[in-house]
Parts: C-alpha cells; sequence; structure tokens
DNA sequence: AAATTCATGCAACAAATGTTTCATGGTCGA
DNA sequence: TCGACCATGAAACATTTGTTGCATGAATTT
C-alpha cells in the first residue's frame, strides 16, 4: 500500500515558490531556510531578522492556501514534531504465520534498534560521566531486565574503580543501602515503563541524600527521573518485538563507562590493568594459543 | 550545596521538580514529559490542555530562576534546537584532547555499534529460537560481563517458561548444574574473547550429555562454539571505546526472546500475562496515573 | 487558638501577536 | 499615455498572550 504522499507544509511551499511575487519569494525562502525558528518565533520576529514586512507573512501563507500564518505555523509544528513512536507498530500488524515471518521479526526488530542508538543525544552521557568521575562512591540500581544493564554497568565500572562501586540489594535489603547513600556520592538509576515501585523509592532516596542522582530511562517524565541531575534517553519501544529493547541502555551504559573510564586517565587505566594481571593470574581466562 | 548540573532547562527543572508545590510540580511534570509543545503552543493553551491554571506556567518559571515563562520557553527552545544537536556533532572535527572528544566518541561509538546491529544474521536466530522452543528446560551460562546478557535472557524466557529456564550457578557451584543436563534440554552459553574457562566448561558439559548447545558469541572459532548445535554471532569489537560491546549480544538475546515467544503461540501468551497480572498484583510496578 | 505564611484560582492588565485596511508606487496592456 | 491591476510597506485593528494583583483557603507556627 502506498501513501498518496501528502506532501508536507515545506514542500508546498517551495513548490508555488516560483510563481510567487517576488517579495513572497524572499519571505517564502526565509521560512523554508529556517523552519525551526518559524515555528518557535514570532511573526514579527522573523520579519525583522528576514528584513521584510510582517504583512507579508500572512500573505505568503494565504498564496500557498492557508488561511492565514497561524495555521502555516501549526502544519510546520505537527510536520516537525519528534515522531511519536507506536508502541504497536510492529506488533499489532498482522503478521501471518509462516517460515519467514519470524526472520523478518527478527531483522525488523534489529533494523530498528540499529536506527534508535545513533538518536541517544551524547552530551548527557558525557556530562553523567564527568559526574561519576567526581563522585566519591556510585551505586547502581536497576530491577527485573534493567537489573541486567544495572549489573553489566557495575561490572565494567569496577574494572577500574573496584572499591567505590556497588549495586543497590547486593549485601541485604535495598533499604540497607539507601540509608547509606550520601552528598558527594553518585546514584545511577535505570528503569523504563512500567516502573518499578524498587527504583523510584532508589531516586528519590538519592535525591533526598543530596548525592547526584543518574537516571537512564525510556522517557523524560519517568518517575525516577524526577529530581535527577542527569537523565539519559533511550528508546525502549522503538523495536517490534514484545518486550521492551534494551539495546539502547545498553549501549549507554557502556558509553557511561567507556567516558568515565577516559576521564580516569592513567589511574584508571593502571588499576584496570592490575584488575586484568588479577584475573590472568586466576587462570579465569582461556589463553589464547597460537 | 552542590551546585546542580546547568546543563539543560529540563535537567534544572527536574532537579528543582521535587521541592516545588504540588500543583507547580503538576505542571513542571507536564512541561518536561511535552517539551516539545511546551515551545511551539501558547501558554494558555498548555494550561487548558494540563488542566491547570495559566498563572501555574509563570509561576513554575520563575521558582526555577527565570524571569517568566517566554524566558523560559526561549531556553527549551534553544534547547531543542536541531543545528547544534544533531549533524557533525562530534566526529568532523578534529579529535584533540578537550571538551569535545569525549562527545565524539560516544558519537562514534553510538554509530558503530549501530552499524553492527544488521549485520547479524536472523536465520540462525530463528534456528535456535526453535530449538529452545523445542527443548524440555533451558539453561543459560554467561561470566563477567556477559553474565548480564545471560541474566537478561534468564528473565524475559522466565516471564512465559517460568518453570524451564534456570541460569547456571544461581543454586550452588556450576558443578552442580552442569551435572543434570539431560538430552533434550538446550544450553545457552554466552562468551566473547578473552574466553573465561568456565564457560567453556559449560559449553562442553553441554555437549557430552546430548543437550542442544546454542553459543552466543564474536567468533566462530570460540572454544565455546565448538560442537555447538547453534552459533549466533555479533561483532565485540566493532565499537571505539574499551570493553567490548555488549549490544549485539543484547540484540541477539531479546530476539531469541522474542521469537520463541512467538513460537509460544497462545499458551506461551498466556502464561507471560499470567506473570504480568501477578506482578501487577504485588504491587511491583508504578501505576499510570492519566 | 490566633496569627502567619503560603499555595492557588480568578480576573484584570499591559504588551505582543496576527490580521486587515489603506495609500503608494510600479508594471503591463490597450 | 492612460487606466487597470497588483505588489508592497506602514499603520490601525481586534485578539491573544504572558503577567500581576487580589481574595480565598489550607497548612504551619506562635
Amino acid at each position: 500500500m502506498v501513501e498518496p504522499a501528502k506532501s508536507s507544509p515545506l514542500s508546498e511551499l517551495r513548490i508555488a515558490l516560483p510563481s510567487l511575487p517576488m517579495r513572497l519569494q524572499e519571505v517564502g525562502r526565509f521560512v523554508a531556510a529556517n523552519d525551526y525558528d518559524a515555528t518557535t518565533r514570532s511573526m514579527r520576529d522573523l520579519a525583522a531578522e528576514a528584513g521584510a514586512d510582517p504583512a507579508a507573512f500572512t500573505r505568503l501563507a494565504k498564496a500557498i492556501g492557508y488561511s492565514g500564518w497561524d495555521e502555516l505555523r501549526a502544519a510546520l509544528t505537527e510536520a516537525r514534531r519528534p515522531s511519536q513512536i507506536s508502541p504497536f507498530s510492529g506488533r499489532a500488524r498482522g503478521r501471518r504465520p509462516g517460515p519467514n515471518s519470524d526472520v523478518a521479526l527478527v531483522t525488523d526488530k534489529l533494523e530498528a534498534e540499529a536506527a534508535g542508538l545513533p538518536r541517544i543525544p551524547a552530551q548527557p552521557i558525557v556530562e553523567a560521566a564527568r559526574a561519576l568521575h567526581q563522585a566519591k562512591r556510585i551505586w547502581i540500581a536497576g530491577y527485573r531486565s534493567c537489573r541486567s544493564v544495572a549489573e553489566l554497568l557495575n561490572y565494567e565500572l569496577r574494572l577500574f574503580r573496584p572499591e567505590q562501586v556497588q549495586l543497590v540489594g547486593t549485601s541485604g535489603p535495598d533499604d540497607l543501602d539507601l540509608g547509606a547513600i550520601r552528598p558527594g556520592e553518585a546514584v545511577i538509576v535505570i528503569g523504563f515503563l512500567p516502573y518499578t515501585h524498587a527504583s523510584v523509592r532508589v531516586a528519590q532516596a538519592a535525591h533526598r541524600s543530596g548525592a547526584t542522582l543518574i537516571a537512564i530511562a525510556d522517557n523524560s517524565s519517568a518517575p525516577m527521573a524526577e529530581g535527577a541531575d542527569h537523565v539519559l534517553l533511550f528508546e525502549a519501544a522503538s523495536s517490534p518485538g514484545f518486550f521492551p529493547s534494551l539495546t539502547g541502555a545498553v549501549a549507554i551504559a557502556q558509553s557511561l563507562a567507556a567516558v568515565t573510564f577516559s576521564l580516569g586517565g592513567a589511574a584508571a587505566k593502571k588499576r584496570l590493568e592490575n584488575t586484568e594481571a588479577r584475573l590472568a593470574a586466576a587462570s579465569t581466562y582461556v589463553s589464547e594459543k597460537g
């Protein structure tokens, strides 16, 4: 099934552009080139920057079939709206049983997850890593499926900061750890919908105790992101399948560990070497043979 | 007093959220959850949708240090501006040490991992899932950083096959489990270079006992892949960084679980529903509120 | 118990927004 | 050349916007 190619307001604009009066062309080009400002700033503001009359914007909108600038801007705004991920994109679709349908499921899933990774904002990860670098102690909490991510992070960070990293709930009930959180420490909470009470409690405890709170979540409005100093977002529902995807969370966790290690400099490197030497001495690993 | 990370207005908002009056919290949550609308639509419009007083938005802005809603919105708008976020954020520039090099590291890492995912062969995953579907019992083994992947797989499979899935080494020493493996069962071993002795021993025990062996590894010549009925390969070293990447392994694990579930049909679906109902009854999750 | 602070909704306010009108100047066809 | 038409900028318009003062009621302190 092919969509009737409903053109976006921007392409409508560009198509109509050549047949417009000179001044409207200028304004139209300005809008096309600055469509983000067009959706966010006021008409008069744009007019000032474009060196044009405010009325030209109203006339432009009417010239390409809108009732006025407001309507054009609303269309541009909707066109720019970040793609709302529909949870039922892949699963609700009729997927008839067959030998190839499962392969298609896997392929779709992998591709969707691959597409989600580059959309992860890098800057917040770096900032969170700085916070980890400065933290005197690092707590990590994650429950149910997120537990695996928490443990991964715990493992990697411990490779070069063995004494300062701890998984919440390993040495007794969680509550025991919650009371031990102090200012100057950092707490990482991982979770996504549906959110567990436990993860929210850890986040609140972290915030209350004055520690730096880092939330890895699928949504900026997740309850454990409240009060968080750093929120690292990934797309959990972006891939077809039955469980939320964890690849984004894992990628974030690994990037976080990598940058934190990088900030650690020579000291971190040395500790990592020590740890590796110890593991090798215990003959944990199969020796590579030539 | 610790200075808060003033990276983005959204994080400022989240940090201040818990210490705000109730109504302002509601409004703040709404803004955090709908930040795109916050930048594009009018204050009164938002107020109507949030079911709040317009004045609350002005007060919220002032409460977190802005002169008014206009200024907060301007900050949100600038934070969302696409030009500085998406294109050429880090990679095109020189790689000299500095605040940007870390961002480039993360960006490159994410892109490399994203590129690796579609290269994962789907067919072997489906075949392995069929084996899992037929298995009377499923054992899962993974050590060190792979432990997290093993636990993820264990968790997801247990959601719809609670009695038949078990992580190796949870109920005593590994060796105890190794003797319990029987023909008709399936064993999943996850590992990559450097390979642990433990994972190799599990693989060998599985092979010896006549169980179906599924290896998730970075290389087809990995020692635990020897004698394996199914080998699922991913690229662990494909991404820059200091630790091998686990996103590929996680993606494989989740796909494996998804296909196995799909093969399980109505029975699996029913068990999953039962599990979810039990979790909900235990109020594990934070209830969604409208 | 009284006093005080504070949160909150309502309504009025000034400023701004988008639109329209009007006058001007230019272009094209007869 | 004249007249009809249109593009264009400036100003006036009604509407909407964000803000603020005020009254009310709840929570907290004295």
